[in-house]
DNA sequence: TCTTGATGCTCTAGTGACTAGAGGCCCTAC
DNA sequence: GTAGGGCCTCTAGTCACTAGAGCATCAAGA
């Protein structure tokens, strides 16, 4: 049996995360000692390995909480669980597109100060108007 | 003279974020007509094309403050406006790093189902166990 | 056994950047 | 004059936590 405690440390996820995932249904209810302290097993410590794991992956709890519904029943619903993967693969990538042109805009908005006081400052400048951007963004 | 609904259209942020950038501070308050309701000038319409074109790049309103607040005695702290875009472009390249590890995590998982019926479903199954990933994330 | 300090408990409120809705006032065009 | 769209304020909700108050419990050492 761990404590909460032992159960943040092992998984990393913190003390009042835990609380607040148990708090909205996501973590099942685990049982108590007689001082009225949380107590889990290693169902616990999966579940919340399972929760930590798909958070880092960027997964919305409203995603986790589908994918562990599923778990009950996995054989007929590998498609949904399939198809929850690809949707955030494709999130994923769509933020990566998005960041890299940022990244070039902002690139280009800091070299406008390379020159140290010569050009400056374009700074705020280029931030003010999106018409010297090279491409679209957002 | 604009108003809230004009300017909303001119630069795409929705009416009630333009009250919200008011009630926060970002957004100078302007001046109203007979019957309460604001008027923007030409300043507004700048202002709230800053901030838009600002938060498009990523920045936090609180970024955009400091930028803003710059914007009134520029010579001297052109080294500071370029420091905060500079952070900006850091943390955005920080980001799409991360993101790339992700998408070729969720890459690895999506692919355990591509055969169909044979060897689902993985997925689940991946998603609990980080020991699986090739590499660190997040 | 007693004490001490870490850990645990519940509850409320705050974060950032909005978004939604209620209930009412104003403006413009017909 | 009236219809309907736009505008007003205010409150509360979103997501995924985080912080703090004020108190109870636990484990280890004296």
């Amino acid at each position: 049996m761990f404590s909460i405690g032992q159960l943040s440390k092992a998984t990393g996820v913190k003390v009042p995360t835990i609380r607040y995932y148990e708090e909205i249904g996501l973590l099942p209810e685990p049982g108590r000692n007689a001082g009225n302290q949380r107590r889990y097993g290693q169902d616990g410590m999966d579940a919340l390995g399972f929760i930590k794991h798909a958070r880092d992956l960027g997964f919305s709890l409203e995603d986790i909480k589908a994918l562990m519904g599923l778990d009950g029943h996995l054989g007929d619903d590998c498609a949904e669980a399939d198809r929850i993967a690809r949707s955030q693969l494709a999130n994923v990538r769509d933020r990566i597109r998005k960041l890299r042109q940022l990244a070039s805009e902002l690139e280009r908005i800091s070299h406008l100060c390379d020159g140290g006081n010569g050009g400056c400052c374009k700074v705020l400048t280029a931030l003010g108007d999106h018409s010297q951007c090279a491409g679209e963004h957002e």
